[in-house]
DNA sequence: GTCATTTCATTAACATGTTAATGACATGCC
DNA sequence: GGCATGTCATTAACATGTTAATGAAATGAC
């Protein structure tokens, strides 16, 4: 006995999903176009400076950008040296890449006002139930098919 | 060789919400694939079924669409006969929209598979948990700038 | 009523999303 | 070693995201 499909889209998991990022991402988005990084830059960027060297398909993954874009993205990047590439040693195929001194001071300026806005979000929402909805968050996205 | 700049990108909000969408969406890509339409294409038939006619600046918030990507859209699936465009009667600059009978077929052949979508995610998941994130994603997107 | 301002939809230009195809390189099998 | 297959990054082509600018129509102040 299944309940019936959810004609109304207020109750739409993606359109649910999509209209609360979207609120989340208006509050980070002055932000990044003050520091000149597109949203998926600053993914890239914040990634590679956390995680360390990476290839072009682990970084991928973990950024949730697909390969053509990221290549777009790795050569803008590289040109504004925030980024740099180079070949693996062990497999030609792979590019290493990796963040500049320069893109990890532009992380560490930047990180002050992150904190602001998760600080206004957790006045606003709550700090426990950030929290939770972040643990939540993580097991959906672990449901993979 | 510096250490990594510290910033846990496991515990970002929008990242987080990203990942999940994504796994989400994974589940109804196919569908929507093998019915010629594109995620964003979708929530335009589906809203404008569900809300009758529009104008296209009530459609695009709804819809989570730029006003620039709605025009696109709708030039495409006016061509394709999925949606009618005509002035409004009351302003000049407003253009109202609407579903076609064929849209609205179109919509009543895809309610089953959705539906089946969403019995084998709350089957993982569990009904009660996703009736529960669905909840909070309305609270966390209502807490707007 | 006239003019400045505002709103609505569109266009322009560029960044990214998305799928398919390509070429270079790795790997496995014989 | 030679060959088929698979993987990695890239390119191509088109859809959409994003911001700025535009033109037409509505609104408000006077």
């Amino acid at each position: 006995m299944s309940r019936p499909t959810p004609v109304l889209t207020r109750r739409s998991l993606p359109m649910a999903l999509l209209r609360a990022r979207e609120a989340v991402m208006s509050r980070f988005r002055p932000l990044l176009a003050e520091h000149g990084v597109t949203e998926q830059q600053w993914r890239v960027i914040r990634i590679l400076g956390e995680s360390g060297p990476l290839d072009a398909t682990e970084l991928a993954g973990r950024c949730v950008i697909l390969g053509p874009s990221l290549t777009r993205i790795i050569r803008d990047l590289a040109t504004r040296r925030l980024i740099t590439r180079k070949a693996d040693r062990e497999d030609g195929r792979r590019v290493v890449l990796d963040v500049t001194a320069k893109a990890r001071s532009m992380i560490i300026s930047m990180l002050p006002e992150i904190r602001d806005v998760y600080d206004a979000l957790e006045l606003e929402f709550g700090t426990e139930r950030l929290e939770q909805v972040l643990d939540v968050l993580e097991e959906l996205a672990e449901t993979r098919v």
